[in-house]
RNA sequence: GCGCCAGUAGCUCAGAUGGAUAGAGCGAUUGCCUUCGAAGCAAUAGGUCGCGGGUUCGAUUCCUGCCUGGCGCACCA
């Protein structure tokens, strides 16, 4: 909707005035209307008329335009917005197509052509995932399904460390207790690890144990991923880029940009001189490239598949990284407009106002299964979401649990809950609905602001897919669920005018489906009675 | 010390490339169930948008300095 309002904003300007600009379409107070637009204040300096002026001849001129179709009223302000009032008629028509599309609606018809990869979670196959992993799993899935529903092809890839210090630091810890022995210091010491060893006893002197025990804690991971509906296209080994060679053609491609130098044996990139704050070895002294050396080889191989964008989501103890894997892919000479890193801040567990306590040290953390195991999927993947990525997430798991009021994802699930049970009493009473109505019979100004509500949800997905920020889904969910208990309140669906019956019936129908449609994006279930 | 992120109601958080009276949930107070689910609704109270400058017709939003908190500053990943 704003971007159809946006073109005729715009291409009216042209036609009146000559000009182009960039407005803005935006959601303003209700009382001014559905939506306004600044393009008269961005005209103001450039144009010798009174801003009311100008303001009202593109008023008048859209409201020519668009002859009706949409439009009940389009006029402009003293203080120079043009504000745009919807047809209830538009609006009626709105939910009669929500409707017919279900689970469409909202979503674009057409693929645009472009490909994204999202990369995410990527965590050391050393130990099982915890809750911090847990947010960037759900925000990288969550966004990956904002850019499909928005029409690009979308493929979610997750890069596998199975290689380095930390690794074999894993190997010895693991060998160390299943000897019964210590750990070695600064090895992994947390419970896990006795149960690595216990279970991988067999194996431990065979060759191939480094593999099983990749393999091994890899499949804890990807357990609980399934657990929360995120199913990757691609496990990429980090292993594989040493084994093809690709690490050792980077090492050249890397000289040969001629930023590179060596100094105590080791091979250094300079990428001080493009925006690091420090240079950074990529080859060791003792001949070993670094993990930095083969993280540029594989972006290098995401770059040669041929994707329009790429996106990777870290947790923000790594967001040092950035500068420096954008300077080197910089020299190498690769588009990095086109490469994009999403820093997602780190989680606090509670339990009410008590933090649970998550020592690093000792390994003894509470995983992300075991979250998922007290809390179940809905919340854990509602309460990652629900908060903006770059703000610190305080996540009470009580609350988070709590079948009652105050927890939101029940909230948005009850509104769904309450319509599919309005149209079970609508059964036993023998109501006859067969989808066919008078949506003309819709207007209450609470059905109107519910209507309202409903056509955003394309909007939302837009914008939500393009600032990659799908916390903007639960403020959606929560505040269409909002509107439709008051509406719930206002209003009765089931009453002896008939005609007036089936109309709501529509309504609490299209309501339903947008709810749904908003949870099957964050895969949060939308049940039927709870 | 340097860098990134944050600082908005008692608490947890929204706030679209600057715009019209800064919003929601929880908590508090008070109303609303003989009628479709009260896991709900309505009303009231609660704000120097961390602090000081600057740009602008207009700043919670942009710039700058400072304060506070989180994270990072490896030839670990």
């Amino acid at each position: 909707m704003k971007e159809e309002i946006k073109k005729l904003v715009e291409s009216t300007v042209a036609d009146v005035y000559g000009q182009t600009v960039r407005s803005v379409t935006g959601a303003p107070n209700p009382k001014y209307g559905d939506f306004s637009s600044n393009a008269a204040l961005l005209l103001d300096p450039v144009i010798n008329e009174p801003l009311f002026e100008i303001a009202s001849k593109l008023a008048a001129a859209i409201f020519v335009r668009d002859a009706g179709r949409t439009f009940k009223k389009v006029e402009a302000t003293r203080t120079g917005f043009i504000n745009f009032r919807l047809d209830e008629s538009y609006l009626q028509r709105q939910v009669a197509l929500i409707r017919e599309e279900k689970d469409r609606y909202g979503r674009k018809k057409e693929k645009n052509g472009k490909r994204v990869l999202i990369e995410f979670v990527s965590a050391n196959p050393t130990g099982p995932l915890h809750i911090g992993h847990g947010r960037w799993a759900v925000i990288g899935d969550d966004i990956a399904s904002l850019l499909e529903a928005s029409g690009y092809e979308v493929e979610r890839e997750f890069y596998i460390n199975d290689v380095g210090n930390q690794i074999e630091k894993l190997i010895n810890s693991v060998k160390a207790r299943a000897e019964g022995g210590e750990v070695p210091e600064g090895g992994y010491s947390g419970a896990y690890i006795q149960d690595l060893a216990d279970e991988l006893k067999a194996d431990i002197s065979k060759p191939e144990f480094r593999n099983i025990l990749i393999g091994t804690i890899l499949e804890w991971q990807k357990r609980v991923l399934r657990e929360l509906s995120i199913e990757f296209d691609r496990f990429f080994s980090e292993r594989t880029l040493h084994e093809k060679g690709k690490v050792a053609e980077t090492i050249e491609k890397m000289k040969k940009t001629g930023h590179t130098f060596v100094e105590d044996g080791a091979l250094w990139f300079k990428s001080q001189d493009h925006g690091d704050d420090k240079n950074r070895v990529l080859v060791r002294e003792n001949g070993e490239p670094t993990y930095f050396t083969a993280d540029i080889a594989y972006h290098l191989d995401k770059f040669s598949r041929g994707y329009d964008q790429l996106i990777d989501v870290w947790g923000a103890d790594h967001h040092g990284y950035v500068p420096r894997l954008k300077a080197a892919l910089k020299v190498l000479g690769l588009p990095v407009d086109h490469f994009e890193v999403i820093i997602g801040q780190l989680v606090s567990l509670f339990r009410g106002s008590e933090p649970v306590k998550m020592s690093k040290r000792t390994g003894d953390m509470i995983t992300l299964e075991e979250v998922v195991q007290e809390i179940g999927k809905d919340a854990t993947r509602f309460f990652l979401t629900m908060v903006s990525s770059q703000n610190r997430l305080e996540f009470d798991l009580e609350l988070a649990k709590k079948h009652a009021s105050d927890n939101p994802v029940y909230y948005v699930q009850y509104a769904h809950a309450r319509i599919c049970s309005i149209f079970r009493e609508a059964e036993e009473r023998g109501v006859e609905f067969n989808g066919n109505c008078d949506l003309s019979k819709l207007i209450h100004p609470a059905e109107r602001d519910l209507m309202r509500k409903l056509i955003d949800l394309g909007d939302e997905i837009v914008s939500a897919a393009e600032k990659r920020t799908p916390h903007q889904m639960v403020e959606y969910a929560k505040s269409l669920a909002a509107i439709y208990h008051n509406y719930y309140h206002k209003c009765r669906v089931i009453s002896d005018d008939i005609d007036l019956t089936r109309a709501r019936l529509a309504l609490a129908d299209a309501t339903r489906t947008i709810l749904k449609n908003v949870l099957i994006l964050l895969k949060v279930e939308a049940p039927e009675r709870m």
